[in-house]
DNA sequence: GGCGTGTGGTTACCGTCGGTAACTTACCGG
DNA sequence: CCGGTAAGTTACCGACGGTAACCACACGCC
């Protein structure tokens, strides 16, 4: 017979929104890694009760990165409406995105390991994918508006977010810079490109070669060699 | 004089050749989640010796990383080596990144899952650490060459790397484009930015809030609902 | 008041996978 | 022959994602 006593154990969406609550503390205090388990234990519950409402880790994901994913869209829907400068729009919204990471690490590592790790379709992940439209949309009307052709609006707007991604994954480890020189630097590259550098112009003939052949020299190197590596946390 | 027998268990260079082939033959057949297992089995021995040999799976990514950084180096070498337009250069070195990812997908997913995704530190990321090195070399000594200050190069290689990666995602997903065609308007990015597109002309007051605040409609959507999913691959 | 019944929750389990301990076989000098 | 050492294997552990099967309690019904 009918056999819908299974279906939907209890799903409310406030009790998804305190789940996800939960979820996310759980990740700040543990980090991106924690296990179900340990969410569960955070939210006072046991793991069936989030597989009931997120079917999967995957799924769970998916719920915390709208959530953010909402947020800071709205930071940048913020900037858009505060600024009227595209230059300063630009640099604005890499310092909503820096400052996103810089505030939240572990939820934005969470975010991103799900995000910008590959194997899945681009369009199970949220974040990537949200934003990604996002900035295809207003980019496209951007250069429609100018005249110019809203073709290369997409591929843009995901480089756009991979430029941004590692670089800043590079700047939070070396913290050479101070954040707002390394949102001008990002932006600079973004706005006037190497060429706006002034790398058309001067010598290309001369000293390159060297830049990268010389790279990281013989194929192979001992570095990783064959003794026992320390394990390496966890 | 030195101790000759260092590695107490067996590890010669050859052997550990020979295991990253069978490694990279089990990526290629398996798809990138390979297990300790099947690439032992590939090997046609068992787990403890590739742990005897890498230590443990991130020492095996990161040699089988180390192989085709230095692959990709080489090619690199070649592209600066014909050419010598900056842009041109920028052009094929794009193409050169695009055509590895294409002709070897589950490798370069392999790699770019270690790489690219969060949690680990930069310098335990072989493939964009190298990479990053080498590209913020050439990079530096183009600037310093053309008379402008080289502090950027190191934050840019890394955002160039993260741009390429993303966006080539994107491209090979969708396929909605020639290859020539992607490679072309990333290039385009990279080298005249956004301002090189015409953004910084037109009309940024008119059009534009509706571009990001529309973005994702309401906070949430039933998409990733409480119904069981379907299982993710493997 | 006992009594199905279904809903929200728990316990206890499975399979997979990374990683390792401990046992075994083969070889080699004396 | 006999020990010892280097190779490899089997068999295991622990963590984790995911699930099945069981349990408790409130509620409407005779």
């Amino acid at each position: 017979m009918g056999d819908r006593r299974r279906r939907s154990r209890g799903a409310t969406e406030d009790r998804r929104e305190e789940l996800i609550d939960a979820a996310v503390a759980a990740i700040r205090r543990d980090g991106a890694q924690v296990s179900m388990e340990e969410i569960a234990h955070e939210a006072g519950i046991t793991k069936p009760i989030i597989y009931a409402n997120f079917g999967d880790k995957a799924g769970l994901a998916d719920a915390i990165a709208a959530r953010f994913s909402t947020e800071l869209q709205n930071r940048f829907a913020a900037v858009w409406t505060e600024t009227e400068d595209s230059r300063e729009r630009v640099v604005r919204s890499i310092d909503v995105w820096v400052g996103f990471i810089e505030e939240d690490p572990h939820i934005y590592s969470f975010l991103s390991e799900g995000s910008f790790g590959a194997g899945r379709r681009l369009d199970e992940r949220r974040l990537v994918d949200d934003l990604g439209r996002t900035v295809s949309r207003a980019l496209g009307q951007a250069l429609r508006a100018s005249g110019a052709d809203s073709g290369p609006a997409e591929p843009w707007a995901f480089g756009i977010l991979g430029m941004v991604h590692v670089s800043t994954e590079w700047w939070l480890e070396r913290r050479t810079l101070s954040r707002s020189d390394f949102v001008q630097f990002i932006a600079n590259l973004l706005w006037e490109g190497l060429a706006g550098a002034g790398l058309d112009g001067g010598g290309s003939g001369t000293t390159d070669d060297q830049g990268v052949a010389s790279s990281s020299g013989s194929p192979r190197r001992g570095t990783a060699a064959s003794a026992p590596r320390r394990a390496r946390r966890r």
